[in-house]
DNA sequence: CGTAAAATTAATAACAATTATCATTTTATA
DNA sequence: TATAAAATGATAATTGTTATTAATTTTACG
């Protein structure tokens, strides 16, 4: 990998951001720092940047893919109200690589767990409005 | 649900196959039993007994969706090799919904686990020829 | 430094998977 | 059996993403 501004900025940009956002989202912040981005720019690097572990891929929370800056082991809760990605700890599946290879006798290489429900802001709403 | 003589084919077909197939997977065989299907008339189906828990929606295994028809708990595993998709058991991620909830004060309503690496067979392969 | 090879870019065409539309047909039930 | 709701097939449209390409930028090295 060579070094590119624009993958600079991408990675500062996901970075600077605490949700997960999708490609599109990321690409209206871009937009506004370095206006003559390329879409199919921000996929390459993003998926780059993936394939060498800076950041990670997380698919299967809605119809697009979201990107993380935080490589370290943890999950996702989308929320089917609001729509906000959240993390959730590692604790909640403990030596699941471990236990998954004893059982299956397969490599794992990667894995993700993504959870759909419904956050506590969102239960609190639903409460008060009964 | 009103009953439909190509929703019962989809799910007949589902249920004969061993393999966690994609859409266009069960297309092809449902062609042959039921010429005149529609590809569209497979989605809307598809998605309908998902949504009713009738079957299981997985994604995240690759580019397209793949439909399951043990809705049981338990988790997929894909290879990279073979693109074989493999079941895990639920008993590598015990009591993990509790966990989840417990820890976040979320509620869960569905979740799923995707494992990537390599099968068995693929490991042997590789080990073989070296 | 200067320059050639390799990597990256912007722009956009192309693609794959899925969903929407709509006129027609099938199903449930009064 | 008449009627309303549900489902269908055909296909257009949409969405998210990747491929192509000519131009530009970056890196390696003489």
């Amino acid at each position: 990998m060579n070094y590119s501004r624009q993958r600079e900025i991408i990675l500062d940009t996901l970075k600077a951001n605490v949700v997960h956002p999708t490609a599109e989202y990321l690409y209206a912040i871009l937009k506004s720092k370095e206006p003559n981005i390329s879409l199919a720019t921000l996929y390459r690097n993003l998926n780059q940047l993936a394939d060498n572990g800076v950041i990670k891929k997380i698919d299967g929370l809605d119809t697009s893919s979201h990107f993380d800056h935080n490589t370290h082991e943890h999950y996702h809760f989308i929320c089917e109200k609001c729509k906000r990605v959240f993390d959730v700890s590692s604790d909640v599946a403990p030596d699941i690589v471990q236990k998954t290879e004893a059982e299956t006798g397969f490599l794992v290489k990667k894995y993700d767990i993504v959870f759909n429900g419904i956050c506590r802001d969102c239960l609190e709403k639903i409460k008060e409005s009964n």
